[in-house]
DNA sequence: GATTGACCTGGAGTGCAGTCCAGGTACAAG
DNA sequence: CTTGTACCTGGACTGCACTCCAGGTCAATC
């Protein structure tokens, strides 16, 4: 309930990762630097919230882990790489929505061929009716 | 250019896949079993054209393997296991209409990100223009 | 009859993204 | 002081879906 930071499981209960990934994400460097408490343990702020919301966002539509990196790096080099980033970004969301329209169109074909087995489906029960 | 086959060649060129590809789904029993020339090479039918099209659906809307084999089983077992593949397939329509909606929610979170840089790329310039 | 190109087999290897583990530290509660 | 819980590290392991490879066959072509 502190107000300054949050704590490791508070992170991953939030986001709903454990705390492995959680590791493995900062080990990999898309997250800057994390601070630690005295004690060695790691104490998130809001910015790392803010950052690790995004990667969440870019994970969850499959960016890959090294187009991550390259994101966060620009983050930690300051704020000259805002245009860097927006690229970044836009081509994602330009990939992604074509991604969805292909997800649609399979979508479309799979909606078919359950319309055509119900079709068989209802044939076959005239066929019963009719005996 | 024969009508009553196709060539493992022919097959992997029209669905973009790679001979191994062909050959992996096949022993892990994605395919019904696929007829040999005498001289032991594969002969696609227009039945494995027409599953192997499904089978494409699914993956590329990612039904793991393992319930593509399950899938392929039933169809290998004959018409009255019909009801079950629609079973199979409206879940599967089912869950894709939630990951779709899930990807577009995440679709959103990055354009207001996008947004966010644009306006401060904005405010950069109009006080360059100032100075 | 040598070469070429498409295909065959079984099995090993790859890349990605975590996930698990052993052995240890920090600290609050009983 | 012991117990419990949360956390730490480095490194090994996993699952999935391919992908690659070595060594071989077959049919047509030069």
């Amino acid at each position: 309930m502190s107000t300054a930071h949050y704590t490791p499981g508070e992170i991953a209960e939030r986001f709903g990762i454990s705390l492995d990934t959680l590791r493995y994400y900062e080990k990999e460097g898309l997250l800057t630097q994390v601070e630690r408490a005295p004690s060695g343990h790691r104490r998130y702020r809001a910015s790392d919230v803010e950052l690790l919301y995004l990667v969440r966002c870019l994970r969850d539509t499959d960016m890959p882990i090294a187009r991550l990196r390259d994101f966060a790096e620009l983050v930690r080099d300051g704020d000259h790489t805002i245009p860097r980033r927006v690229d970044i970004l836009a081509d994602h969301d330009a990939r992604l929505t074509e991604r969805i329209a292909k997800l649609q169109e399979r979508q479309q074909a799979i909606r078919h061929k359950i319309d055509y087995y119900r079709g068989v489906l209802a044939a076959a029960d005239d066929e019963e009716i009719a005996r």
